[in-house]
DNA sequence: ACCCATTGCAAACGTAAGTTTCAAACATCC
DNA sequence: GGATGTTTGAAACTTACGTTTGCAATGGGT
């Protein structure tokens, strides 16, 4: 059938572009083109512009979000084996492995992700936050018990600053990646940015108690 | 001179605008109306909206970086007395110090810089490595024997790691301490928020030394 | 074979933005 | 004090965008 053909088009070109240039930055007429499909197809199927960036977000999320559900799930079950390191590898993991490994889509989605945060887009972070709250509290409560003697001031602004690390991170991912290998002459793999990201994340983390 | 309070009234209400909204958010008619100028006065005295924007950098950075420096300096003199944290104080410092201790152009600028990471600003972010990239270098000079036993590799990623954390808090301050206040019913203090950044950037830094 | 809802397409529309224009107001220097 | 260069002001220009429109093509159900 045409119709799943074009809107698959249609995200998949989005998906590539936003990730590339931003939201703002990418036109409807450049994700049409790019796609091989109508100016108004957007519009047709999706409805308008802001209504494809969140199609895009919900065609990645929704299946990242049951898998980290499971694999918390599974956490819940030990609540002894909870340390800030493994709770964050559920999240890594999860992403790596929830879209058949692919590393290309993987860093793509990351750097959306982080666009999400960052660009002004008050519709998609609303979006997000009533589509996804639900797991944040989840994993906020998680997280918990693993960092104790940290207030709740102490967990909100060492979350936060977890957070943006990962976000600074994903968003500037292939810009930093090229950056580093001008600069150390090694071409960083994937998966040791994340460990590295990891590592200090959860030393920052672990940091949490203030004072 | 009418002239210079007309470049100086632009000056104010952009830098102004622009932290609170992003630079393509914000058009030349709301910053002229602002400024109270004629729209035709920001193309005459800086000639584009980019220059502009380079232009409210400026009259911020270079103060900035002067002070710095002088501190590294005194830095330099006294080898032994480095550390990270020490290193990390210094920028706090300078920012809250030089510009009058005034903690609203601070956090606006700090806004500024993250934005200026963060939106897709190529000229703005040529502009800064191009005008301010000596002084980064200097720092990372400064930086690599406070982190015995890190690679060039560890350097690189974990500094990044770190101006992530701060850019992103730097860019989200006041909606973080909005939501924190949601959070905990605390309205967290300004220095106390810059401690905690601190400490966290640190203990992440201090763990670079990959495995 | 015909009907009709769905989809595709080219073109136009409305809007908001950065920039340019050119005459008027102003300041400066001889 | 008049000529000259600088700054301001209102308006128009140009461009790019998201969206809408009207119509043609399509294809499955009766």
């Amino acid at each position: 059938m045409a119709q799943k053909e074009t809107v698959e088009r249609i995200l998949d070109a989005a998906e590539v572009l936003f990730a590339e240039r931003g939201f703002a930055e990418t036109s409807l007429r450049t994700i049409t083109s790019t796609a091989g499909v109508n100016l108004a197809a957007v519009n047709y199927h999706f409805g308008s512009k802001k209504a494809l960036i969140q199609a895009v977000f919900e065609r990645f999320l929704d299946p990242l979000v049951e898998d980290i559900n499971y694999r918390l799930e599974k956490f819940s079950q030990d609540p002894e084996s909870i340390t800030v390191e493994a709770l964050l590898r559920v999240l890594s993991a999860s992403v790596y492995e929830v879209h058949g490994r692919n590393t290309n889509r993987a860093t793509a989605f990351m750097r959306l992700l982080g666009l999400a945060y960052t660009q002004s887009q008050a519709h998609l972070r609303n979006y997000i936050s009533e589509h996804y709250g639900e797991i944040f509290q989840r994993y906020g409560r998680l997280l918990k018990p693993a960092l104790p003697g940290a207030t709740a001031e102490d967990l909100f602004w060492h979350t936060h600053f977890a957070l943006g690390t990962a976000i600074f991170t994903m968003s500037n991912f292939d810009a930093l990646r090229a950056m580093a290998e001008n600069d150390t002459g090694q071409r960083t793999p994937v998966n040791d940015i994340v460990d590295r990201l990891t590592t200090f994340m959860a030393s920052g983390l672990s940091n949490a108690s203030h004072d």
